[in-house]
DNA sequence: TACGTCATGTAACTTGTTACATGATTAG
DNA sequence: CTAATCATGTAACAAGTTACATGACGTA
C-alpha cells in the first residue's frame, strides 16, 4: 500500500500571496484577483487564471479547502478558507528571508541606455513619468490619511500600513531620482 | 517566390538590454552574460542560455551581427556588434515609455502578513535586510565616489552615474523604511 | 591532477500573460 | 437590449531558471 501522498512542495510566493489575503476574510478566486489588483496589487498581483491555477495547487497541498455555493454561472461558486496548516505555513514563510529576485526595471535601463537619445525626447518620457509617479504618491498620501496613524501590531491593518508605508517612501525616490534627470537634460533655466 | 521575410518584432526588454550593453562596444555572449550581473545586472539581469538565445532572435531581426573568431572550446567564439538598425531601432526604444510591469515584491508581501507572525522572528529578518541594504548602499557610494561628479550628457558613463543615482536613492529608501518596521516590532527601548 | 575561466549551446521546467469559452443576474 | 459584474475554467504562448553537455587553456 504505497499511499501516494502529495509531495507538497513549499508554495510559489503567489501561493503565499493568496494565503496572505485569506488570512484576512474567505474569498472566492474572484475575490483573489480583485483583491491582486488593489491594494495588495500594488506589490503582488496575479490574473485570475493564474490565481484558479495556483489555488488548486494550494488545495492540493491542503494548505486551503473550499465550500461550494450554487451560482453564478455555469459552476458552482467556491469560497475558500485557510486550513490550519495552511495558517501555520504562511507564519512560517513571513519570517524566512525573502528569496531575493533580480531587480528588472525598464526606465531604468532607459536611463543607462539614454545617453545616445535626443536630450530633450528622454526629458519628455521622464516628465511623464514624474507626472505618473506624483499623481501615485498623492493617491497613497490620501489614503495614509485616512488611517490614524500606525495600527496594532496584531492587527491585520498592521500589514496595510506597513506596504504603504513602504509605497510611499519608493514614490518620494522615484520622484526626487526622475527631478534630477530632468534638471541634467538641460532645460531647467 | 514568397519569400519569408522575417516578421521582426520589437525585440523583449531583453532584446534592448542587450543592445544597450553592445552599443558600449563589441561582445561575445559571454561578455554580456558577465556585464548583466554587475553593474547592469542592478536593473535587468539575465542567465548565459537565455542571453545566447536572445542574440539569435537579435540576429534573425538584424539589429545585431557578430565575426566569428576561432577557440576556445568547441564552438566559434563570436563577437557581437550592434547594426545600423539596432542602434536605430535602441535609439528610438530609449524616447518611449516604459511598459509597466507590475511590483513584485516579497519583503512587502512578508509585511503584509507580518501582523499574524511572532514579532520578535519578523524583526529578526527585517534587520537582516537592513543590514544587507545598508552594505549595498556602502558599495554604491564607493562607486559613486570614483566618479567626479555627474559625466556629460552624451557620454556612456552618464547613463551608469543615473543608474548608479537610482540605484543609491532605491537602498536609502529601503533602509528608512526597514528602520521603520524595526521601530515599530518593538525593542527600541 | 583538479579547478577556474572562457566560450558555446540545448532541454526541461516554472512563472506569468493573453486569449478563448461559458453563463446567470442586475443596472441602464 | 446591452453592458457590467460575478464566477469558473482551459490553452497557447512568452519570459526566465536550472541543469545538462562540450572542450581548450592556464594556474595551483
Amino acid at each position: 500500500m504505497t499511499s501516494t501522498t502529495s509531495p507538497a512542495s513549499t508554495p510559489s510566493t503567489l501561493g503565499f500571496a493568496i494565503l496572505a489575503v485569506l488570512a484576512r476574510g474567505n474569498r472566492t478566486g474572484y475575490d483573489l484577483a480583485a483583491a491582486m489588483r488593489r491594494p495588495v496589487g500594488y506589490f503582488w498581483t496575479a490574473r485570475h487564471s493564474q490565481i484558479h491555477a495556483e489555488l488548486q495547487k494550494l488545495r492540493a497541498a491542503e494548505l486551503v479547502a473550499y465550500e461550494s455555493e450554487h451560482g453564478p454561472g455555469p459552476q458552482d461558486k467556491k469560497v475558500y478558507h485557510l486550513t490550519p496548516e495552511g495558517r501555520r505555513a504562511l507564519r512560517e514563510w513571513v519570517t524566512e528571508p525573502p528569496r531575493e529576485r533580480p531587480e528588472r526595471d525598464e526606465l531604468v535601463l532607459k536611463a543607462y541606455a539614454s545617453w545616445l537619445a535626443e536630450p530633450g525626447m528622454v526629458r519628455r518620457m521622464f516628465a511623464e513619468q514624474l507626472a505618473a509617479h506624483e499623481e501615485r504618491l498623492a493617491e497613497y498620501e490620501r489614503h495614509e490619511a485616512s488611517f490614524g496613524g500606525p495600527p496594532a501590531l496584531g492587527d491585520p491593518r498592521f500589514g496595510n500600513y506597513a506596504t504603504l508605508l513602504c509605497g510611499l517612501g519608493y514614490e518620494r525616490h522615484r520622484i526626487e531620482w526622475c527631478r534630477w534627470m530632468l534638471s541634467r537634460l538641460g532645460e531647467d533655466a
